[in-house]
DNA sequence: TGTACATCAGTGAACGCGCGTTCACTGATGTAC
DNA sequence: TGTACATCAGTGAACGCGCGTTCACTGATGTAC
């Protein structure tokens, strides 16, 4: 950026993390190693270890980053259940598949890598915290029913969460698509029709 | 098995099939190694060469043999249909979570080692085999509807195909389980509540 | 039944490679006075 | 404004490691006669 190489980089937390993404983008979570990062970065492969323990220190950044900017992206888009529940459905698939296409290399670290979660407090904050907002939608859903007649919303989360995940996995990385159809129509008409197999929206 | 090292392994090419497959199973698609494999069957690291052109060529043999195992199972299940469609893709559900908890190894190789299905005829028809029955399910339970109140049968093979794969990534591979729900039970539901929402189960 | 020989499935050594990580070090930065 | 010094963020060399793959080779097997 400023010229010639400079004894301290300044950046260079930003410019590994930067890397590595780009790396998890195009090669998978396996394809990344500290020492490229380090190369692309301009630095000795040792530097890394000033800003990270480890490659899986790095790695769990990333997951880090990625759950927060997903939360966030999901609570945008649910916007308090404004003004309907069903939209605001529609809207969180729609942040679902956006993020998946718009961070690869996060959504890889995320639910690919092989990152230990629960092995991580910050981590597992911050992926509760995306899931808590399906579960919100979910629960909107039903807000005007009959107690006695909800469905268990996490069930219903989960469900939505499982069906979002498999059309990213199946239909939305693959070269070309596997399918003919595009990952979001197909995403919209699945939960639609879930929906209306729950009774919230009318055939 | 036959007491001391002989020259020849006699069955070389399966012992390494299995070690790697255990190799994958235990560590990922990326955690297996053809060195690995052969110090495992007691070979020197050259001798996989004699069986398989590359690293490559031995986990596209384990996917291959997964995909035929995959559709063998699900063709099974599905049973023509019999005695009713409703029944039929129920059981496929069950056969779809039953293969990939018994034979995890093989489904890691066929949906999460970046194997290039497409870049193999084998590999291909045999996958396609696999869809094919999903697909055939789907026809079944429209069978009996007016031609042109049928949904299109690939967008419903599909939303099932996503869904079984959504909760085996997300919840049934998971150590002690990401939700409380048991994935054959999320499935089951998940798929009876797409399956009403489709007008093909009564309310 | 015995022998010659082609074929096959192994060996062992070597190649080049890149990785994660540690260590003692040093150049740059910023703070206290 | 100037200087001493602590702290910080780099370096470069080295460690031990394991991998995929190739090569000329050799021991075992099985077939033809």
């Amino acid at each position: 950026m400023a010229g010639g190489r400079r004894y301290h980089h300044g950046n260079l937390r930003e410019a590994l993390l930067e890397a590595a993404l780009a790396m998890i983008e195009e090669r998978g979570a396996s394809g990344f190693t500290l020492a490229e990062a380090a190369r692309q970065a301009g630095v000795s492969a040792a530097a890394p270890y000033r800003h990270f323990r480890n490659r899986d220190d790095l790695l769990e950044e990333i997951a880090l980053r990625g759950f927060t900017d997903f939360a966030a992206r999901l609570e945008a888009a649910f916007d308090g259940g404004r003004p309907s529940p069903l939209g605001a459905m529609m809207r969180l698939g729609r942040a679902y598949l956006d993020f998946a296409r718009e961070q690869p290399g996060h959504y890889v670290a995320m639910f690919e890598s092989g990152v230990a979660v629960s092995g991580n407090a910050d981590l597992a904050r911050a992926a509760e915290g995306a899931y808590a907002v399906l579960l919100a939608a979910a629960e909107a859903l039903f807000a005007r029913l009959p107690a006695d007649r909800r469905p268990p919303a996490r069930m219903v989360a989960d469900h939505i969460f499982a069906l979002s995940h498999g059309v990213v996995e199946l239909f939305a990385r693959r070269p070309g698509g596997l399918s003919p159809i595009a990952p979001a129509e197909m995403l919209e008409s699945g939960v639609l029709i879930y929906l209306r197999g729950l009774g919230v929206i009318d055939p």
